[in-house]
DNA sequence: GGGCATTCGGTTGCACACAATTAAATTGGG
DNA sequence: CCCAATTTAATTGTGTGCAACCGAATGCCC
């Protein structure tokens, strides 16, 4: 839609909304950072990166996943996951194989190595919510509005057009 | 105190809080990767990215800004911002020069072309909000929030390590 | 004036993130 | 069975993000 200034009932001035837009922007940004420095200080142990430390919680939930599979899970393409995955197989925390049924397919296990990780990663969500000096519950919130945002966001990308709710 | 079972009076299994994680830590960065891509289809038309925007956002508000000063309002270091300015004076947004009054010193200043997409800079909040499916005060709910856990994080990242004084 | 730590920006190396392209395997139609 | 479209990973190129290091400029101290 072509509406340029009296969009809205409030009628917020495009002045404050550029102002508003620079610090809506700037804070997820941040906080993105900020969350990732956190863990990158915690994962230093486990000799993982945050997105690694990812793919790792999808293996320990789900045991061997195709990268197609990860890639839907963790909304990542294969440009981002074929060298991460690589990482993680040269540093021994998983395998990678082609499906014997579909050649086309690569199946991502856990090693053994790769599985022990995770009794020393389930040190790492007390120490992120003493961090952040949230409770489980506010996380909890936190989670459900972000991936209430998130949805809207990638139906918005999806479709030129914006559909609330 | 119990470091395994009873951190806190809830008493949450370690499993639960693993899965936990799990959501939080990948609802955080999908939300932030979210956001980018939404303002990168947007900010195409500047020819700017997501963070040159953030840079740009800075400039207009406050005019010409040192770089030390770019990096502590945007919290990114100079291995960040210096590739990152060279785009910009590349594309014309912006010119460095060093102060004459401290040699060691450079100072970004928006050049007209640069300071005229401002004008155009301005349809971007309003979409931002269509695309988020959130009015301005959740925005600002957001931020608040957002800024309130980033405070957090920050805080507790420090205490790891002693600050440089 | 001569050292010397500090400050500031830049560079290098590594790791995402994503768009665009490529290559191999599979599937479906004739 | 052969060919064309499709699926799936991998590769390439650009742009951050950050740690570690470098060199020039500055300020401070004797």
């Amino acid at each position: 839609m072509g509406m340029t200034t009296e969009v809205e009932p409030t009628a917020v001035p495009e002045e404050d909304l550029l102002r508003l837009d620079t610090q809506i922007c700037f804070s997820l940004h941040a906080a993105s950072r900020a969350f990732n420095s956190v863990y990158r200080v915690l994962l230093k142990d486990l000799g993982l990166t945050y997105p690694q430390y990812l793919v790792m919680l999808v293996l320990w939930e789900h045991g061997e996943t195709p990268v197609k599979e990860l890639g839907a899970r963790l909304r990542l393409d294969s440009g981002t996951l074929s060298p991460l995955l690589k990482r993680l197989e040269a540093v021994g925390c998983i395998v990678r194989e082609r499906s014997s049924r579909d050649e086309r397919s690569v199946v991502v296990r856990p090693t053994p190595e790769g599985t022990a990780l995770r009794e020393r990663a389930v040190r790492i969500p007390p120490r992120i919510m003493a961090a952040s000096g949230c409770t489980v519950d506010e996380l909890r919130d936190l989670h459900s509005r972000l991936a209430r945002l998130t949805a809207a966001l990638d139906a918005a990308a999806r479709q030129g057009a914006p559909e609330p709710r």
